[in-house]
DNA sequence: AATTTCATGTAATTCGTTACATGATTCC
DNA sequence: GGAATCATGTAACGAATTACATGAAATT
C-alpha cells in the first residue's frame, strides 16, 4: 500500500516516464510543476533516488559523454518494475490522506494513464470533497450563531472554494466521459477543457 | 523567530486566549477549526503542551474537583509570557513559508488581535500570492505551447483559485479599513455575532 | 574577477504520525 | 454487559528540511 512518503517516488517515476533525466533536472521540473507547494530539496531528492535504485525502480544510464568533459551527470531511466509501480501509485485507492495529498501530482501525469484510472481518481477526489463538505456544513449548522466573526468567514470561504473545486472536477469528469481521445486537440495552451458558469449540483 | 513547528503552539495559545481548557478539548476544537487539513494527534498535542509548560507559556490550573470523581483533567491557562508569545506569533513577519502555512490559523484568531496586525497579515499574504501568481504566469508564457494538456489545466485552475483568493483578501482588507462587516456580499449565513467569552467546559 | 548556475551528495535536526498502553464514564 | 467517548500519555518511526561540503562551467 502507498505510504505517506511515496510522493517523491510517484513524481520521479512520472517525470522519467517522459524520458531519461538526471537529478538536478528532475528537481527543477518538479519545482516548476508544483509551483505552489514547497520546493523539493536535494536532501530529499537524492536519497530518494538512491532508494529507488536499490528497489530497482530506476537504473543509471551511462553518461560519460559530454562535450567538454563536464561533471558527469547521473541520468536515470525507469525500469519495467518502475513502470508497474508508477501505474500502481497512479491508480491506487488507499488511505484518503495519501490520495488527497497527491491528487495534484497524479493529475499532472494523467496523460501517462488511461481514462479508466483518470475517472477513478477524479471521482474519488470529488466524493471525498463532498463528504468533507457535508461534515463541515453539518457542523456549521450545529454551532450556528456561536461562531466567531473571522473564524466564520474563513469557514465560509473554505466551503466556497471546495464547492468550486467540486464543480471543476465535475466538468473534468464530464469531459473525460464525453470526447476524450488521448490524442488531444492540438491546442493545449489557452483554451481550458471546459467552462463552468453556474453550479450544476454535484453530479 | 518562528520555526516551522510553532504552528501547534500558536493554535493552543489562540484557543486558550478564549479561556482555560484541557488537552482533549483543545484537540477537538482544533480539529473542527481546521476541518480541512489533517487532524492533530495526541502524539503531537500532549508533548507540545509539556514543552509549553516548560517554556512557561501556559500553566496548569488546579482541577481536582469533579462531580463524580472523574479522571482528573489537566486544565491549562495562558500566562503573561504566553500572551506575549501569542501576539508575537500573530504579527511576526518572518520566513514566507511559515506565514503561508499558518495563515488560516492566524486568521481564525483575528478577533484576538487589533486591526493593525490584521491588515499586516492580510496584505502580507496577498502580496505573496500576487508574487507567486506573477512567477507562474511568466513561466506559463515562457513554455507556452509546450505544456501537457492536463498539467496545463491544473496550472490554469491553480491560477484561477489564487486569483480568487486575492480578490477575497482585497475585500477583507477593504472591509477592515472601512467599517463594513467582512461578509460584504450577501452570500452565506446570517451576520455573525462576535462573541467569544464563555469558556464552556464540554463536560 | 566574481557570481550564478550546474551537479551531487551527507549529517543533523525537526516536525509530526501511528501504534501502543491505560483506565474511567456514559450511553444504549 | 458492551460500545463509544472521555482523557492522558509514551515509543518508534517516517518524511522531509536545513545546513554542510565540494567543485566545475558558464555568465556577467
Amino acid at each position: 500500500m502507498a505510504r505517506r512518503g511515496d510522493t517523491i517516488e510517484l513524481a520521479v517515476l512520472g517525470l522519467l516516464h517522459e524520458g531519461p533525466m538526471h537529478g538536478y533536472e528532475l528537481r527543477k521540473r518538479l519545482n516548476l510543476m508544483l509551483g505552489w507547494g514547497r520546493v523539493l530539496s536535494y536532501g530529499s531528492l537524492y536519497p530518494a533516488l538512491k532508494k529507488m535504485l536499490r528497489a530497482n525502480l530506476i537504473t543509471e544510464v551511462a553518461t560519460t559523454t559530454t562535450p567538454t568533459s563536464r561533471r558527469p551527470r547521473i541520468v536515470y531511466e525507469v525500469t519495467d518494475a518502475g513502470h508497474e509501480q508508477f501505474h500502481r501509485l497512479m491508480s491506487e485507492v488507499g488511505p484518503t490522506a495519501w490520495e488527497d495529498d497527491n491528487f495534484d501530482i497524479r493529475f499532472a501525469f494523467f496523460s501517462s494513464t488511461d481514462m479508466e484510472i483518470r475517472l477513478r481518481v477524479l471521482e474519488g477526489r470529488r466524493s471525498r470533497l463532498q463528504e468533507r463538505l457535508a461534515r463541515v456544513q453539518a457542523e456549521l449548522e450545529r454551532t450556528q450563531a456561536e461562531v466567531d466573526r473571522y473564524a466564520g468567514e474563513l469557514q465560509r470561504h473554505g466551503v466556497e472554494s471546495v464547492e468550486r473545486e467540486v464543480r471543476w472536477l465535475s466538468d473534468l469528469i464530464r469531459a473525460e466521459r464525453g470526447d476524450d481521445p488521448p490524442t488531444a486537440p492540438p491546442s493545449a495552451a489557452s483554451p481550458s477543457i471546459t467552462r463552468h458558469e453556474q453550479a450544476s449540483p454535484s453530479n
